[in-house]
DNA sequence: AATTTATATAACGATATTGTTATATAATAA
DNA sequence: TTATTATATAACAATATCGTTATATAAATT
């Protein structure tokens, strides 16, 4: 029950769901990519992503002077993902992290 | 994916997914059964139903002086709720609204 | 070594949420 | 009609969260 609650506190957002969203259609994602693709400021999107972690939902490896970040595999967050199939793609196009 | 966002919002707070979990259980309940069942405040209690109510998560009907509270039927909540399953079993032995 | 680039963090104001206490409303019982 | 009971709401302080700006850190490039 408290993993649910800590779970549903991070998709109790909408640029947290976004950000999943995008990571769950693209697996891998550095944080300009995320930055550029949803139009969010760096600084919030770091702090969002450090919320998400926290809750063990995403992991992140480091790649060079790049942090990769992925989604955990877990079951409430497929059950979760399950219900914005749809909203998946429309997601915004990929902006892709051409440095890299 | 609002839709999901305003039931992970719901569900972020630890009081609102034990009266979601006691409403699955006992299927029906008047207010001061919940409040008596989780030892909450009658105040607290109905503001989070309150909340569960515009979020379309429970419905309400008329009885007497009382109000009966159920969930709706919905594809999120049943997926939410699968996730919790054992922590039902855990939740305090209901205490019944003998007046009524 | 100095600069640039990617990411993290701190500090801030604005707003939202929690739980409490007090009060209002509305149905029933006396 | 008055009192009681069930529920809702308002007002409040305490705390949390959001998005921003400014700054820190650390890797890579020059």
């Amino acid at each position: 029950m408290k993993k649910l609650v800590i779970f549903a506190k991070v998709f109790s957002d909408i640029n947290r769901v976004k950000i999943i969203a995008l990571m769950h259609r693209e697996k891998e994602l550095c944080v300009c990519e995320i930055c550029d693709t949803l139009q969010l400021s760096q600084a919030l999107v770091s702090r969002h992503l450090r919320q998400m972690r926290d809750a063990k939902l995403v992991k992140t490896k480091q790649s060079g002077k790049w942090i990769i970040y992925s989604l955990c595999e877990n079951e409430i967050l497929r059950c979760f993902l399950n219900t914005i199939q749809e909203d998946i793609d429309k997601l915004p196009e990929m902006i892709s992290c051409t440095a890299r």
